[in-house]
RNA sequence: GCCGGUGUGGCGCAGUUGGUAGCGCAGGCGAUUUGUAAUCGUCAGGUCGUCGGUUCGAGUCCGACCACCGGCUCCA
């Protein structure tokens, strides 16, 4: 039998009779990091025979074997929350992302606190520390049902044994020839399918970290839970290493640069999720939007500017109002007419296209603005500017005859992409999103604008996924994300082929035979909104935006009063050149100055004393390096820098 | 909207068992004129998220509401 150890090797052995007989009988430094292992691809307990032709070694440091433990020590988090709630019933307690969560219901409709965390963690500890096995057996349907007979959501998971398809059933232990529990002591057993750690004191290193409501089966109509969510590594190293990175995470947020850098804010008078950009952010949503109007126009866009309300018997053509009333902001009377603030651009610019005949040779009619709308976000879900009441979509609509679609389809991802390449992020995925139930039109429309939608990523370099059923209710889409410089991932542009507005506006064009067709239409957004879009750019560069991003580009600091005169000499020369300069003066100590332009994140702080005034130089302190160029000529300085004050145009390929 | 948490001068925080608010940074003023991440002094600034209640007395206790934070649900 064939044995893979974690560091890639392999040992031949006879045979064994369980995973613990295989760890022994190879050499491994460490035998207990061993977790379980992986036979015919299945992840099965140490204890079990192996079985089939090559036995995988699992250990703790891989992703596997994380997930195990972190599985494990949410059912150690049961055991803890049942013995000291006594009658608390139990639901789930998968591994996720980085750690695990698990679910319960206490007797009364009781709440966990944050002090009962700490009471729940130091029980656990001591589960741990008693080294209890975790025991593997198998029961029948009806056993299972008779074992949980007062654990409700374990007995709703056993009968979901109707419909297997549900996959969170299968993780939880139940297969349709019975189900699998676990034992961990005389008191405590969970339905699970395993494998798990060979015995609690395989683990350790976790923290609990927070307690939330979460919905039982995620439905909002049903029982909410009291959910804890914990962290769990293999090591207490790793755990560091993790809170490490959410400590990198906080420092990167954007709300908190938004305060500390002076560029926006929300303010209560104003109301929740509307907020405010500060000089500096304003500034920086200018350059932004600036660069997107400019590479708009060189993709052949046009311009379209409308206002930010509507009667609502636009959206009542539109169908906003029939889907997404609850959403919106709800409605003002005036003159006789209601009007609603728009949720959407999509009608208004339908309304510019239908402001007279369109021929043919009009299309692609490319309609681009920078549309405010509006959106009632439930008060839970508010999140920084990444989530708000009002935002600027960077919004086009492009009407095209059918047989342009694909040719549009493909153009438009190159756009996106290099657009998106324009602002310094890279590693983007694709979600192609399908109809969902909810949802209008004909089968055939679907599928037709499915197709290419998927025909134009396949011709792309863009990896992609398809998410079934995520579709807008009028239109399919391309959701694209982007990986960030630590690695999260953030959707940003979408693009939908939408079949049916068209029809519901009557849009139609004439056509080189002199027949009226209808057009097709894609909603596209690339920033998605710019608030949103300016909050990944701020995590992105934790806030020390590239150089043509920033508010202000370079500060001048004379070394005392009599440098003045050449620091402001050295601030016009560059001012010329169109660069954003601050000059600094000698008010306070030198290292102070540079001090508060560091802290600002400025990208050049430049230092001028008698020496510079003399040799025309200047000391030049690049952002993130901790080591000043001194003597550093401003003719040469001018130079280097001239190329990175303004973006790189788009280049623009058909 | 639901669950948990938080809410003290612009920002970050301290305020013991209820006895009418402190610190640092930022800001104003004055002095200092500085060669690479915090010069010194001084002044001003808060009805302690809002409203109501308990109390002789509330930042401290209770209730409602608002905002924010972490989740759940949602995200055209």
């Amino acid at each position: 039998m064939k044995v893979l150890l974690p560091d890639g090797t392999s040992r031949e052995i006879d045979s064994a009779l369980s995973g613990f007989e295989v760890v022994n009988a190879v050499e491994i430094k460490n035998k207990r990091s061993i977790l379980a292992m992986e036979c015919n691809g299945e992840l099965v307990d140490l204890s079990r025979t192996p079985f089939g032709d090559e036995v995988v070694l699992v250990a703790g440091d891989s992703d596997s074997g994380r997930g195990i433990l972190r599985h494990s020590t949410a059912h150690v988090l049961a055991q803890a929350v049942l013995e000291l709630w006594p009658g608390s019933k139990f639901a789930i307690g998968p591994f996720i992302q980085d750690g695990f969560y698990y679910d319960f219901a206490l007797v009364d409709n009781g709440r966990f606190n944050d002090e009962d965390m700490e009471r729940i963690e130091a029980k656990m500890r001591s589960i741990i520390k008693a080294n209890q096995r975790f025991v593997r057996e198998e029961l029948s349907i009806q056993e299972g049902l008779d074992l949980f007979g007062n654990q409700p959501f374990k007995r709703e998971i056993i009968e979901g044994v109707a419909h297997l398809d549900d996959s969170e059933d299968a993780n939880e232990g139940v297969s349709d020839k019975g189900v699998s529990i676990y034992r961990n002591s005389e008191t405590f057993v969970d339905l699970c399918r395993g494998p798990h750690v060979p015995s609690t004191s395989y683990l350790g290193s976790f923290k609990l970290m927070r307690v939330a409501g979460a919905y039982w089966r995620g439905d909002e109509k049903r029982d909410q839970l009291q959910r804890i969510y914990g962290t769990a590594w293999e090591s207490k190293d790793a755990l560091e290493a993790y809170l490490v990175r959410l400590d990198e995470a906080e420092r990167r947020d954007h709300r908190k640069l938004g305060m500390e850098l002076d560029l926006f804010h929300f303010p209560p008078e104003i109301g929740g999720g509307l907020p405010v950009f500060h000089p500096k952010g304003a500034l920086i949503r200018h350059l932004m939007e600036d660069f997107s109007k400019k590479s708009h126009l060189l993709g052949g866009y046009q311009f379209a500017w409308t206002p930010h309300i509507a009667k609502s018997t636009l959206f009542e053509v539109s169908g906003h109002l029939e889907w997404y009333k609850d959403g919106m902001y709800p409605p003002m009377e005036m003159e006789g007419a209601t009007y609603y603030p728009k949720p959407m651009n999509c009608p208004m610019h339908i309304l510019i296209y239908k402001a007279h005949q369109r021929s043919y040779r009009e299309l692609p009619l490319r309609l681009f603005e920078f549309g405010t709308v509006y959106r009632f976000e439930r008060s839970g879900v508010l999140h920084g500017l990444a989530r708000v009441r009002g935002l600027t979509q960077d919004d086009s609509h492009i009407f095209c005859a059918p047989s342009q679609l694909g040719g549009e389809l493909s153009r438009l991802l190159k756009f996106i992409i290099e657009l998106l390449k324009a602002f310094g992020l890279e590693d983007f995925e694709a979600e192609l999103a399908t109809r969902p139930a909810k949802s209008v039109g004909e089968d055939y429309e679907w599928e037709e604008a499915t197709n290419a939608l998927e025909y134009a990523l396949s011709q792309s370099e863009i990896p992609y996924v398809r998410a079934e059923g995520e579709g807008a209710f009028y239109a399919p889409k391309i959701d694209i994300h982007l990986k960030d410089a630590i690695g999260r991932r953030w959707q940003v542009s979408t693009l939908q082929v939408d079949l049916q507005l068209p029809q519901r506006f009557d849009m139609e064009f004439v056509d080189s035979d002199n027949t009226r067709k209808r057009p097709y239409m894609i909603h596209r957004a690339l920033f998605g909104s710019v608030e949103r879009f300016f909050a990944i750019l701020l995590e992105h560069y934790a806030g020390a935006l590239p150089t043509w991003l920033s508010p202000t580009q370079i500060t001048v600091v004379p070394v005392k009063e009599s440098n003045h005169e050449y620091a402001e000499s050295i601030a016009r020369a560059l001012t010329q050149i169109g660069a954003r300069v601050v000059v600094h003066g000698a008010n306070e100590p030198l290292g102070a100055r540079i001090r508060r332009s560091k802290l600002d994140k400025t990208p050049y702080i430049l230092v001028v004393g008698d020496r510079d005034v003399a040799a025309q130089t200047v000391g030049v302190n690049r952002r993130g390096s901790d080591k000043p160029e001194t003597d550093v000529l401003f003719s040469a300085f001018l130079d280097e820098i001239s190329g990175e004050l303004v973006p790189t145009p788009l280049v623009v390929t058909e």
